[in-house]
DNA sequence: AATACAGTTTATAATGGTTCTAAACAACTG
DNA sequence: CAGTTGTTTAGAACCATTATAAACTGTATT
């Protein structure tokens, strides 16, 4: 029922995958970030049924492109995604490769003040990679 | 010559192949962002004998090592790198996959005000993802 | 409820950027 | 020069991601 709606909004069919895949996602307090493989496991142990990778990848892109979802530029071998998907940026611990939320009053506005004709800005994110 | 003692000074041998991906690299005036694939395709125009792939990545990466290269933080299937070593932010089009330097006059300082503790700041990387 | 259709899931294969391997080779040192 | 260590190389391996195409499911229509 709670998520049932969205997905129709948006025309994605409300399947049994998609549904169990946004409890996972959405129906926590706190936002989160992850890779897919990390997302895999999440499932694994939420969710008694199986559900393939493929549709996985596909769920995770089809949310993306509803903006459910955002990616984070990070350099690294797997792609990261956001459940939190207000403006924001991040840390990035390159010990473990976790991500940290930074509230933008941690940051303060981010004015950029040169354009490119033609071209519109889509999206501003800053990356702060933190070392020992 | 004009490389043979920055290899050196950096523990690096002077070898043929590397001394022609520096004129590569750094031979211009202008600073330039690249994908393994387009350096590897620079390099063929450039060079008469052949480089190996493996020596192409073997080589950005020890530079990357020693600072005379920075990997671009950008959501794409490629390692973005840049010849430009200096603080500075990035334009990223979406459309054709360019990165585009901004002037740290064009942004303005960012000033991070939370710390993690343990942790310190390696570095602040700003991307604008512009589309049409 | 049965039917038809488009959308979805799935196992599996393919793709492609990157890294590994180990043998040949080249730069350095004494 | 000889010995050593670092480097290059072709090719294999790796592995995250995407493509394939057949089975399945949600939904609208009768
Ligand atoms: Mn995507
Ligand atoms: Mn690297
Ligand atoms: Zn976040
Ligand atoms: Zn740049």
């Amino acid at each position: 029922m709670k998520y049932i709606d969205k997905l129709r909004n948006s025309g994605l069919r409300p399947t049994k995958q998609r549904l169990q895949i946004c409890e996972v996602l959405f129906n926590t307090q706190k936002t989160f970030h992850f890779t897919i493989n990390e997302l895999e496991q999440k499932i694994k142990n939420k969710v008694e049924n199986k559900i393939s990778l493929a549709t996985i990848y596909n769920t995770v892109h089809a949310f993306e492109k509803k903006g459910y979802l955002k990616q984070i530029p990070v350099n690294s071998n797997q792609t990261y995604f956001d459940t939190n998907i207000t403006d924001h940026h991040h840390f990035y611990n390159l010990k473990d490769g976790k991500l940290i939320d930074l509230e933008n009053s941690d940051v303060g506005p981010i004015n950029i003040k040169r354009k490119i004709d033609g071209k519109k800005i889509k999206s501003i994110e800053v990356l702060v990679k933190l070392e020992d």
